[in-house]
DNA sequence: GGACAACCTGGAAACGTTTACGGCTACCGT
DNA sequence: ACGGTAGCCGTAAACGTTTCCAGGTTGTCC
């Protein structure tokens, strides 16, 4: 372990003042002379400036944070890449935190005031007036992934939800579906309260929905099991997510029925666990990579103007249609 | 957004010197009547104590690094949800960094130098000697995730791959595999080389290997496509992670095998995609989670003891039985 | 040759915090 | 009553860096 060698000492080394041995690295004015020397004492004694002295001065820390409910999904986890992309080509660290419930997402927002981090993209899992009231006392900008109410003045990037939903909705209705249900998961996450309401919008208050304890593969299986033995058995299901889709899968092959053609099956967030599931499955792609580059894109605007307007990103959803929903899908 | 107060702030507007000030927010010996005339002044400005000057006069930033060649990676991403609640649990802050190639990772590694971080978690995909040197020049310590040279006196926490490597075969033998193959990744990285001849080692010299081009879904199906249309086809694939045994399996349902009474499959890393998967899949659990935190905890003892011996841990392995290689397995 | 500009340099302050040091007060024991 | 001591407190230095400011040198143009 290498002892760090500081401004000072190249300035030493080189014979000239620290003031100038700091103009000399930064490019400011200096004569040639000069740089060469400071240059070289640097060179020699391997001279890295301080992170910590730097921003001391600067005001800046250079590092920017990401904040999630739960690492581990899978979509924050694309979001996260290209997150670190962005931010990383702007000459960005990225910090990554765990927020856990809606408490915690708060004390975090509200830690921001440490001066730990220059910015923060934020993905919560509940929108709380707290949380609302945190952001707006944060002395960083921070953009919100996903819908925030309106009269919060905050960069958002959303997902199309609706848009996405409607989308399944009208690929199942074109081949042939008669009969569509929606396997949601909590409805008291903001996913599953947007496409909750995106799903009766697009497919009539009639249609059944069925609310799943969690969004995973195993709570879909459960509440999908109950859902395919009813008499009045729909042809079609949209899942809030590819997880609980998968779990209506499992459910569907031991019940015996054939998928697409007894039962097709839509989820929602385009994953590689879909693309990979056999059959593969069709399923509304929201765009999470784009979203997190967005996200990351308008932080970095808003550091370079904080006086800019906020702005509130809607990102397109597509659908990606395979084998789950119609048989001369791509496997 | 809030303006942040200073220290020197509340020491005014409780008529008391900084030092006072500093003092008795960190608990050190002053006068009860002090201590609450600096609480308050403290609470009434909304006073949070700046990391970045604390960093600079304590010379430590309270932050960890975790760098990986490719964030995305599910197991490295299950190994960094760990890693955090170790992290956040002892009060650190947790930067992600992504280090691409080789390259990338040795100029990460010197970038320790600019002191943003106190220690740092790496998980390489290839070792070279220009890494090995600069993990030893690093000015703050590092924990390897993964096998590194001998004589490297570094911290590393590696999986028994050789064990569960000889786990798998030896699970396939008993339920009776006469021919065992191998699907690898590229050989020219540490988990390739290693699995590869763990492989040769449990299973013979005379046992068929062969090498996808990358660790994907894809590329497991294309060379497996291949190696199950050979004469002497294999009667089983151990795959080196579970993406390459999702590729064999699909290339066996083209081919019309039956899994696993044609061809048993076992994969490794044991991800919810495998367990997911139907067939579910067979796997090596090389323990990841508890890998990250081994390695956090090893970084967070070294920090208490710079002077403690380097430590190698090897994590045990286990294996998952699931129904791709065993019929009765559960699904 | 002199005035002035252009260029470069070093001293010093500053960012916000912690902490070593010495001085003050008050109290205790003799 | 007095020396000693314990307990607090404020001054100032320090962490490593950038940057303002003033001073000095050199060169240029009239």
């Amino acid at each position: 372990m290498a002892q760090r060698a500081t401004i000072t000492q190249v300035a030493q080394r080189a014979g000239v003042s620290v003031a100038s041995a700091s103009r000399a690295l930064n490019g400011l004015t200096s004569a040639t002379a000069t740089v060469e020397a400071v240059r070289a004492a640097a060179r020699e004694l391997g001279y890295i400036p301080d992170a910590t002295a730097r921003s001391l001065k600067l005001g800046r820390t250079l590092q920017l944070a990401y904040a999630v409910a739960d690492i581990g999904n899978p979509v924050y986890v694309e979001m996260m890449g290209a997150i670190q992309e962005v931010v990383a080509g702007a000459g960005y660290r990225l910090l990554v935190a765990n927020t856990g419930d809606a408490a915690g997402t708060v004390d975090l927002v509200t830690s921001l005031q440490r001066g730990y981090a220059d910015g923060m993209v934020l993905s919560p899992l509940r929108v709380t007036d707290e949380l609302v009231e945190a952001i707006a006392q944060s002395p960083v900008p921070v953009v919100v992934l996903g819908r925030m109410p309106e009269a919060a003045a905050v960069d958002t990037v959303a997902p199309d939800s609706p848009g996405g939903v409607a989308l399944a909705v009208a690929h199942l209705r074109e081949r042939g579906a008669r009969r569509i249900a929606f396997v949601n998961g909590p409805f008291d996450t903001t996913p599953g309260r947007v496409r909750g309401t995106a799903f009766t919008d697009a497919a009539g208050a009639d249609a059944i929905t069925v609310a799943a304890t969690d969004f995973t593969a195993v709570a879909g299986e459960a509440v999908a099991h109950e859902l395919l033995s009813r008499p009045d058995r729909p042809d079609a299901v949209l899942a809030a997510n590819d997880l609980l889709a998968i779990g209506v899968l499992h459910a569907a092959d031991q019940l015996g029925l054939q998928t697409p053609g007894d039962l097709a099956v839509v989820g929602v967030d385009d994953t590689d666990l879909g693309k990979l599931f056999r059959p593969s499955l069709t399923s509304v792609n929201l765009g999470a990579p784009e979203r997190g580059r967005r996200a990351a894109e308008l932080l970095l605007a808003r550091l370079q103007d904080p006086g800019r307007k906020p702005q509130q990103i809607v990102v397109p959803a597509s659908l990606s249609v395979r084998r789950s929903s119609d048989g001369k899908g791509s496997r």
